[in-house]
DNA sequence: GCCGTTTTCGGCCCGACTGTTTTCAGTCG
């Protein structure tokens, strides 16, 4: 059964929204909601565990009753509640949710008194404003869901973290120049590091004008609607603006909060999130006789902490939590104990083990990308351009491989004093396991990035056996982009990881997390998995060409979200570390 | 529906803004 966690996940999601509809019990609703996500979280598949409720409900978030209904998918491949609730009601119903300003109950108003029983309905009752008769309902919030409608279909997708952080920071930027600005930052789920992103969420700290106490923040906003990217104004208040900002493909929201300095730590916990890391702090306030919100943690109404997020945290009792584990996965009991990682920082990265030259797709020299990595401060530089298969990408028939590493030895040998080059290859893991070279070949290189290309959309059980027999072949040092997906455009092969991982960990080799922002592969959870297991990984860029090395941080925000330190990945070694390393990896 | 170093019952986070209202419900994050 392919997928079951992510067959589960949309189907307690798909439960709670139509209990919501329903006007079922809330706290029903969120157990489904969590579940789904908690789900959704799992590395392991819930099928390789088995119907089995007790084993099942011992997962965090997940009680007897949602063990039951998984087990009894997981044995008949259905939710029987599922469809009995979905029978309440019409089909089209649900997908409504994803209307931003369009709630619940506005949903069940629509249906019960207007007979709307899907998008195409709702589209086609607002092109008069026949629905402004409705209770609760105006000509303006038909007008405004109309345009949300528009919007959903032009962005309808989350926008890659790769997309949203350069526009974040030029944001940022924008607004520290606004006069009286202190502090401006991202937050939000940008901040966390996830790898798509559904809006940016902005936080600036304005020292109040005496005189005036809402001027200060009112001149920020002002400032923000009228910045040259901004299309639309959706919400205006003197603390919080909306607004939303066209991209080359993607519209995408921004929101803007504004604060005083001395709320500026407490604001920026708040809305960096996630969610539930937010429900767990605010519940862990209340244990100990304090609330906290966007202004300060509190007790008896006297603020106590609120200027950082570090006072915040240690108020609370805890270690400060990186932004990227704030996810309510654990991280606060290993705050509350101290033992949180020290979770490896992009200037740990030493070496890059995959990139490419002109001798397939890329477009340096292998002197030229050698050099581009020494300024960057690397010791070490592994050329690993595509293997014949990749006619695409221009890959190396065996004779230009073998001429190739003879160029690469000798820009090595010029360069000894500045950089270690290394001669390697990424080698296509063909379809049925087996690599793009002969082990003859392979054995005269230095490393070798075994990826795969093709065949990406072959069966789970196929997937997982091929990459079982490529990380078995003796000269693979790292599996590069394991699933093969892209995100938002394709998803790639869907392994056992748990087999792939345990794989990696027999052979003593790395996975990589490749920091492309299209790849990020693995991804956050299966990362946390493979260093569960004691698996190394390795951070590349796969850089084809000037800029892409700032691809980066995108690999090493996704590894911080696994929780690595840097003595998890290999790119973090020093070079005489790494070259025994890559020698531990290989036959003798 | 989940959960428990005060609980196996009775809790379950908090505030801003909008549009529609005569004081607030709905939505969002």
């Amino acid at each position: 059964m392919p997928n079951a966690n992510k067959q589960l996940a949309a189907l307690f999601e798909q439960m709670a929204a139509v209990l919501e509809i329903l006007s079922g019990d809330r706290f029903r609703i969120n157990a489904f909601q969590r579940a789904a996500r908690v789900i959704d979280d799992l590395p392991d598949d819930l099928a390789s565990i088995g119907p089995d409720v007790k084993e099942i409900a011992k997962i965090e978030g997940i009680g007897k009753g949602t063990a039951q209904r998984i087990a009894q998918f997981l044995d008949t491949g259905k939710i029987k509640e599922h469809a009995d609730l979905l029978a309440k009601l019409p089909k089209g119903l649900p997908a409504l949710l994803d209307i931003s300003g369009l709630g619940p109950k506005t949903i069940a108003l629509l249906w019960k008194q207007a007979g709307i029983e899907s998008l195409d309905d709702l589209k086609a009752k607002l092109r008069t404003d026949e629905l402004a008769q409705l209770p609760g309902l105006g000509t303006k919030k038909l007008e405004n869901l109309r345009k949300s409608i528009k919007f959903a279909q032009t962005s309808g997708q989350r926008v890659r973290l790769g997309q949203a952080l350069p526009l974040a920071l030029w944001l940022v930027d924008q607004l520290r120049q606004i006069q009286g600005v202190k502090h401006a930052a991202y937050a939000g789920s940008l901040r966390r590091g996830k790898e798509t992103i559904g809006d940016i969420d902005l936080i600036v700290a304005m020292q109040p004008n005496p005189k005036h106490p809402d001027k200060a923040a009112q001149a920020v906003s002002d400032a923000f609607v009228k910045l040259e990217p901004v299309t639309d104004v959706l919400v205006k208040g003197p603390t919080k603006t909306s607004v939303r900002i066209a991209g080359d493909k993607h519209a995408i929201q921004v929101d803007l909060r504004v604060v005083t300095p001395d709320s500026f730590g407490a604001a920026l916990l708040y809305f960096t999130g996630s969610k539930e890391h937010n429900v767990a702090l605010r519940q862990l306030a209340i244990d100990q006789g304090a609330r906290l919100n966007e202004y300060s943690l509190q007790k008896n109404d006297r603020p106590i902490a609120s200027r950082t997020e570090q006072d915040v945290y240690k108020k609370l009792g805890l270690t400060y939590i990186p932004p990227t584990l704030r996810e309510d996965r654990g991280e606060i009991t290993l705050a509350q104990k101290d033992q949180l990682p020290t979770l490896i920082e992009l200037p740990d990265i030493k070496a890059e083990l995959h990139a490419h030259t002109d001798a397939s797709d890329g477009r340096w020299s292998i002197r030229d990308l050698a050099l581009t990595a020494a300024e960057r401060g690397f010791h070490t530089i592994a050329v690993t351009d595509h293997s014949r298969s990749q006619a695409i990408a221009n890959g190396l028939s065996n004779n230009r491989l073998e001429q190739h590493v003879q160029a690469i030895r000798s820009v090595a040998d010029e360069l000894k004093q500045t950089i270690t080059v290394l001669a390697g290859s990424e080698v296509d893991i063909l379809a049925d396991g087996s690599l793009d070279y002969p082990n003859a070949l392979l054995k005269e290189l230095d490393l070798v990035v075994a990826s795969p290309h093709s065949g990406l959309s072959q069966e789970p059980a196929k997937a997982t056996k091929r990459l079982v027999k490529a990380i078995h072949n003796p000269y693979v040092t790292i599996v590069g982009h394991p699933t093969g997906r892209l995100i938002n455009r394709r998803q790639g092969m869907s392994p056992d990881m748990k087999q792939v991982i345990a794989a990696a960990a027999e052979r003593g080799i790395a996975l990589e997390i490749n920091a492309n922002n299209w790849r990020l592969d693995l991804n956050d959870v299966n990362a946390r998995a493979a260093i569960d297991a004691g698996v190394m990984l390795a951070i590349d860029t796969d850089a084809h060409g000037p800029g892409d090395f700032d691809q980066l941080i995108y690999g090493i925000l996704t590894a911080q979200r696994a929780g690595a330190t840097k003595d998890n990945v290999v790119n973090a070694m020093p070079r005489t570390a790494l070259v025994k390393w890559l020698k531990a990896t290989r036959p003798a």
